[in-house]
RNA sequence: GGGCCUGUAGCUCAGUUGGUUAGAGCGCACGCCUGAUAAGCGUGAGGUCAGAGGUUCAACUCCUCUCAGGCCCA
């Protein structure tokens, strides 16, 4: 059985019988959805709903009215008019008391008071009302609505409004809304017939679906989500194809792990058709359940019709790009150094690399080689000996500072040191100076060009070559080691370039597992690791060891195997990227970046320095390089730009079921075309770097250029992308590189246009775990995305994930957090919606033309909508902009604070009773409320906005328009009115604080003053003041009043334009001024300084007043905003005081005594004369406010067991209460 | 080693073009309310704005350097 659907839970009011999929018959999407959007849909009519509509209803009200009038004896059958019960609860005036005590001498010392009261939902302990209702609700079934709500017996509420179901969690109720979408097919409703509307387009990175998405993965995906819903409510046609990168070392290695095996040599054992198979496999294993994390986060995404990497089609489009730029001369052949593990016989991507570093113990070796000029040597510091063996150059630092020293020791060795002389503390001791003598100072320019003598001998040097020479290289550095580098190109990638630079000689004895040639003396084939040793002491048998110590250090390991990684020279083919790097820039600069460091700064800073794009891998599963080389002429190549090519190259037909991977296209080969050759073409063995692939996407998701062209044009670029900071270097850039080389090749990409293939981008940064600890496997702290979901619901992980900070910086994910605020916001909305919305609504207020129009509703109402039209508009302006976080918190501290902490708790009494001009102005203006704030969250939270919309409105909140006209209609004067009361409200508790004095206990008089706000906008607002600090009188004290002085503050903004230097001088003056002067000035007289003895006349811009109080009053002063309260209590207020004290105490004893809200009691009191006294003049109204049907003094307590003695200020009263059945 | 980001209350974060009382939520202390109730509300304490210089009449804000954390790249 369905949690929380059992008979007995149900709430009193909710109809038997009623099921969701009732529900859904009843309200079939597609006519709902039909209707114009914004249009309130009403329900269909039951049984029970009235058939004469609220004419015949008023006026049987009335002739109700007329007959059982308030002086009756009976029991009051009409509801207080709430009206007139507002007026007494709010307008604590003398008024009422006066009207209290008519109603007590009318009737005595017994009331008959039947208040109408909404039955309470149904809870624990109220098992018998809830009884009732059920067997009432029956009842008024029979009676074929005949029985309404305000009608002339307890009302019976509707379901018009369904709560939100309390006992059931935010998971379950989100799935249930997620089948009702997926039945309605909600998402395809956003797009279809929006044909011609405006296109937002956005383009989905693809991820890789080998590994369980995280919890990072929700955030990136909240990002993307929310700016496409909110797009798509502004009338957008928003596209969103779903993707999937499936190509590359990732998937590899995962399928390496899943057979057990490791390296080249392995797969090419088991064959690389075999090995590919099981990678087009393994790419769908998390498939299913990434999928299945998009439907349940509500990331909208096509996922029908989603582009695959590997697809024929996909692959076809890459080829044609490398085609176009190979054409363009943007592709080509070169060197490039990258780790290679000698072991598993591959080269390891910058990924691979930052797995493996391990600090691990090496020689930490310096050598003093000679320079040419006798006598001098040059110290040179490493740790790997091994590679002294190609050492072919040294390279120092230009422009930084060398000395060179001799021994003050003349019987030691006389030769010359040079080393940096940042070092020299280091690397000879602190009390160098007592051993070695500086003998000149240079710079590392002046040692550029000179030759040395290189350490080791074992390797000849190839002709025309340059080496044993002192080079500048800015890479040099002085933090470790002696400020000399020991360059061999063959090993490191600053030496390979530099090699390139000077035309070094380049050693590279390795063969393939990193063994010196067996031909080599000393080393000779040995692993180039275990060659340290017998080297260092060659060094020393050779007289060039300075010192041989050992260091720990970081050293780059394979991560697979944990060999040692080497630094090797390999073939590759590459991007020409530097030759459209200015058009990069020019591109990169009319992306609108969030955050904009991002763009200018670490991506920006990085294109300057971009090299060419190395896009070959030594691989299997990838998109095949589509090169060919002649087997006979290297020199002879061709590119093939898609399948009819390689066809009509092959000279064959491609068969049905061709696959563009290898090894199949390796089969392909082909007599070379130039003139004269007699090779064959064989295609280059290697495949393309995956982000290759990803950066395709924009085209190669539509196979364009070989179909869907106008689609494209359509879809291209983008206005929007989100992805993780990490994506800089990966998608960011191979967009932008692939787009800016393809130029002219792609729709609107013109170079002229500078056209970023993404118009605007929001990064987000890392989730980290609540510590700030980077989440991994191996540390264990994860957080499951699923067990988030479960616990909090989504809504509540999007909210939190978006609100707590801007995406770009990174985040402590921290689930204690998490409940606390994103839980605490949406109880509250629910609160509001459920608690006081539905509950009361449902008494029978529904949207009608009855329904008095804004202008005419309270003042409240007024300054309610007027908030909810700047909330509009900030947070419509805040997601234009891609400022998400500043969206969501907009809307939280709209709900928090102006809705629930404000309006509705200021106006609950009016929700009490449907009746009454006011009370249906406060349930529209709540609807309308509520149906607007889901709107606004529907991109945050799009299941419970989603819930309550419908239950508002009868239609999904994801096909309502995101904001109406109203987002223009606020009125600013009385915003600021009304900050001005809360302020001051603010003001008035903490002076109730310091005089220890509860709201609960009227008081006579407070004196105010709100700066800059007229008092005409207040006026209407004071009543809520009064009743919120339970003030009898409200003064606003004027200038001329005797409590107040005035005081000057200097406004410096103001000033210090025109004084400048002397603002200080000025200030002071300012501050100066007595309170008869600046009751002038407020008199329009003019208000001079005297500064340095020039004197100024000030504006009313140049100060501000401040009126503070004087006098005896209690008083509590923010920003020129004060509040006095008089302390001083009468008799009748304490009386007063004590009546509230007594419903309090009351009240509390009907709750624990388990009485439902709605049941009546008899009231016994009994006390000295003060109670009797506080009984005689407040009876009525404590009778009223606590059900009492009767209120009876007993003088003495007598039957001191059921009485509870209540302290009243010190004044004991005894009280008992009694259900009447 | 380079580039970029971050450092504000115990925690998570705001802080406009520099303007003199640096804010919010949570937590904490104290209290209120009891018709949103396994809710709601208030008041208060708590900060050398990482540190040091500089520019300015005025710096959390702009500049330089240092320290700490993070990301990316070497």
């Amino acid at each position: 059985m369905e949690r929380g659907r059992r008979d007995a839970d149900r709430r009193p009011h909710q109809p038997v019988g009623r099921q969701s999929a009732h529900r859904r018959e009843r309200r079939p999407a597609r006519r709902a959805l039909s209707r114009p959007v914004g249009s309130v849909r009403r329900r269909p009519a039951r049984a029970r709903e009235p058939r004469g509509g609220a004419a015949v209803r008023r006026a049987a009200r009335r002739r109700l009215r007329c007959r059982d009038g308030p002086e009756s004896r009976n029991a009051r059958r009409v509801p207080i008019p709430a009206r007139d019960r507002r007026r007494r609860r709010r307008h604590v005036d003398r008024a009422r008391g006066s009207r209290r005590h008519s109603r007590w001498n009318a009737s005595a010392w017994s009331f008959h008071h039947h208040r109408h009261v909404p039955p309470r939902r149904a809870g624990a302990g109220d098992g018998r009302a809830h009884h009732r209702h059920r067997q009432a609700r029956r009842a008024e079934a029979d009676a074929g609505g005949a029985r309404r709500v305000g009608g002339p017996v307890t009302a019976i509420p509707t379901t018009r409004f369904e709560p939100l179901p309390p006992d059931r969690p935010a998971d379950d109720v989100e799935r249930e809304l997620l089948a009702r979408w997926e039945d309605e097919q909600l998402f395809q409703q956003t797009l279809t017939g929006r044909e011609s509307a405006p296109t937002f387009v956005f383009f989905e990175g693809p991820p890789t679906a080998n590994g369980r998405p995280g919890i990072h993965h929700v955030f990136a995906r909240t990002i993307k989500d929310l700016f496409c819903r909110h797009r798509a409510m502004k009338g957008f046609r928003v596209d969103r194809k779903a993707g999937w990168d499936t190509h590359g070392l990732p998937v590899e290695i995962e399928v390496e792990k899943q057979l057990g095996i490791s390296g080249k040599q392995q797969i090419e054992a088991l064959g690389v058709a075999e090995f590919n198979r099981l990678c087009r496999e393994s790419v769908f294993k998390y498939r299913a359940e990434w999928e299945q994390l998009s439907a349940r986060m509500a990331y909208w995404l096509d996922y029908e019709h989603p582009y695959v990497t590997f697809s024929n089609d996909y692959v076809e489009s890459v080829w044609w790009a490398l085609k176009t730029m190979f054409d363009k001369k943007l592709l080509y052949r070169g060197h490039k150094i990258l780790p290679y593990c000698p072991r598993c016989g591959t080269a390891l991507s910058s990924h691979e690399l930052a797995l493996g570093y391990q600090d691990v113990e090496d020689p930490s070796v310096y050598i003093a080689l000679e320079l040419e000029e006798g006598g001098r040597r040059i110290l040179v510091w490493t740790t790997t000996p091994w590679t002294l063996v190609s050492n072919t150059a040294l390279a120092v630092h230009p422009e930084l500072d060398y000395v060179e020293l001799v021994r003050r020791e003349q019987d030691k060795d006389q030769r010359t040191l040079i080393l940096a002389e940042s070092r020299v503390r280091a690397v000879l001791g602190e009390d160098y100076d007592s051993r070695w003598a500086v003998v000149r100072r240079l710079r590392g320019a002046d040692l550029v060009g000179l030759r040395y003598k290189r350490p080791l001998d074992l390797l000849e040097f190839p002709p025309d070559t340059v080496h044993e020479v002192i080079v500048g290289e800015e890479f040099v550095s002085a933090d470790d080691g002696s400020g000399v580098v020991h360059m061999s190109p063959a090993f490191g990638a600053d030496d390979y370039a530099a090699g390139l630079r000077h035309n070094l000689a380049f050693l590279q004895p390795l063969d393939a597992r990193a063994r010196f040639p067996e031909s080599m003396p000393i080393v000779g084939g040995l692993f180039f690791k275990d060659a340290d040793a017998l080297l260092t002491e060659e060094l020393e048998r050779r007289g060039v060891l300075f010192r041989a110590g050992r260091a720990v250090h970081s050293y780059p390991h394979c991560w697979r195997c944990g060999t040692p990684l080497l630094y090797y020279a390999r073939t590759s083919w590459f991007i020409r990227t530097t030759a459209v790097r200015e058009a990069m820039m020019a591109r990169n600069a009319r992306v609108d970046w969030h955050p904009p460091s991002v763009g200018e700064g670490r991506f920006g800073e990085w294109l300057k320095n971009n090299i060419d794009w190395a896009i070959s891998r030594d691989r299997y599963w990838g998109t095949p390089l589509p090169v060919w080389i002649c087997e006979a002429d290297a020199a002879h190549v061709d590119c093939v730009g898609s399948y009819a090519e390689l066809a009509e190259r092959a000279g064959e037909t491609l068969p049905h079921d061709f696959d563009p991977h290898r090894p199949n296209i390796d089969r392909y080969t082909w007599k070379c075309r130039e003139p004269g050759c007699i090779g064959t073409m064989r295609r280059a063995p290697e495949v393309i770097d995956t982000w290759f692939d990803s950066g395709s996407m924009s085209f190669a998701q539509w196979h364009y250029p070989f179909e869907n062209a106008e689609k494209f044009a359509d879809q291209f670029p983008a206005d929007f992308i989100a992805e993780g900071v990490d994506q800089t270097r990966g998608w960011f850039y191979s967009l932008l590189a692939i787009a800016t080389a393809l130029g002219d090749a792609l729709p609107n990409n013109s170079d002229k246009l500078e056209a970023s293939p993404y118009k605007a981008v929001v990064v987000n940064d890392m989730v980290l775990d609540q510590q700030g600890v980077k989440m991994s496997k191996s540390r264990g702290n994860i957080v499951d995305p699923w067990l988030m979901f479960e616990r909090h619901g989504v809504d509540a992980v999007r909210l939190f994930l978006i609100a707590s900070s801007n995406p770009w910086l990174p985040r402590a994910f921290d689930e204690k957090l998490l409940a606390e605020q994103a839980g605490r916001f949406l109880r509250t909305f629910k609160n509001v919606y459920s608690g006081i919305f539905a509950q009361y609504a449902n008494f029978g207020w529904a949207p009608s033309p009855q329904d008095p129009p804004v202008s005419a509703r309270p003042v409240i109402d007024r300054w309610m909508i007027s908030r909810l039209a700047g909330l509009e508009r900030a947070v419509d302006q805040s997601l234009d902009v891609y400022d998400a976080t500043a969206a969501a918190r907009a809307i939280i501290e709209f709900v928090d604070d102006d809705l629930a902490n404000w309006y509705v708790r200021l106006n609950r009494a009016r929700f009490y009773d449907v009746d009454g001009e006011d009370n249906r102005a406060a349930f529209v203006t709540l609807h309308e409320v509520l149906v607007s704030v889901c709107r606004l969250l529907a991109p945050f939270a799009p299941f419970v906005s989603d819930w309550v919309h419908r239950e508002l409105t009868g239609e999904s909140v994801h096909l309502a328009p995101f904001v109406t006209e109203r987002a223009d209609r606020g009125d600013a004067t009385l915003d600021a009115a009304m900050d001005a009361i809360r302020t001051l409200a603010r003001l008035g508790r903490a002076v109730r604080e310091d005089i220890g004095i509860k709201v609960r206990q009227p008081l006579a008089r407070m004196v105010c003053v709100a700066p800059n706000v007229r008092e005409a906008a207040l006026a209407p607002l004071i009543p809520l003041l009064a009743a919120e600090l339970n003030v009898k009188e409200v003064e606003f004290a004027s200038s001329g009043d005797a409590l107040v002085t005035l005081e000057a503050k200097p406004n410096f903004r103001a000033l210090g334009k025109k004084f400048g230097k002397k603002t200080p001088l000025a200030a002071q003056a300012v501050g100066a001024f007595t309170g008869e002067q600046l009751r002038q000035f407020l008199h329009d007289e003019p208000l001079v300084v005297s500064v340095d003895g020039e004197s100024h006349q000030l504006g009313p811009d140049d100060l501000t007043i401040v009126r503070r109080a004087s006098g005896s009053l209690a008083v509590q002063e923010d920003a020129g905003f004060f509040v006095a309260l008089d302390p001083a209590l009468t008799p009748e207020l304490k009386q007063e005081g004590h009546a509230r004290e007594l419903i309090s105490r009351v009240q509390r004893m009907r709750k624990e005594s388990g009485f439902a809200v709605s049941d009546r009691i008899v009231l016994s009191v009994a006390g000295p004369d003060e109670v009797h006294v506080v009984v005689e003049a407040h009876g009525a109204w404590i009778a009223e406010e606590v059900l009492a049907a009767e209120l009876v003094f007993a003088g003495e307590a007598t039957q001191g067991k059921d009485m509870h003695a209540i302290d009243l200020d010190g004044i004991t009263a005894f009280v008992a209460i009694t259900r009447i059945e």
